[in-house]
DNA sequence: AACATGACATAAG
DNA sequence: CCTTATGCCATGT
């Protein structure tokens, strides 16, 4: 039996965001072990496979901000999948005191 | 094995 | 607000 990877368990939480709300890098990093690991969250999106169809849109910075290098195109069309699923974008940002998925509420 | 790169976060200046 | 430095994992060369 092998335990699961750090990717595994990235890819574990990512995979429980709820509709309609979104998780920081830091924040996922923090629920799969440590939370140093959110550089490699991003490695982790980064190389994940379609197979997993990972909410990757509901993952954004501590700012709320969606990355930039995330979809071809630009950002604007992360933003627009939030907000069919009922989270509010201002200024290319999220509302992270009412749409982060988590207990830590500022 | 070593080095460089990458969708971040935090601390310090 | 910005830059610089450090931390972590996996991958590519």
């Amino acid at each position: 039996m092998k335990e699961k990877n750090t990717f595994d368990k990235i890819y574990d939480v990512v995979g429980q965001i709820p509709e309609g709300k979104v998780a920081s890098y830091g924040q996922i990093a923090e629920l799969a072990g440590n939370r140093r690991w959110a550089r490699v969250v991003g490695y982790a999106l980064h190389v994940v496979p379609d197979s997993m169809h990972l909410p990757c849109h509901r993952v954004v910075t501590k700012e709320g901000r969606v990355s930039g290098a995330f979809l071809s195109g630009g950002v604007n069309r992360q933003a627009r999948m939030l907000e069919e699923e009922g989270v509010e974008i201002e200024e290319d940002r999220v509302d992270m005191r009412k749409y982060q998925w988590s207990k830590r509420i500022f």
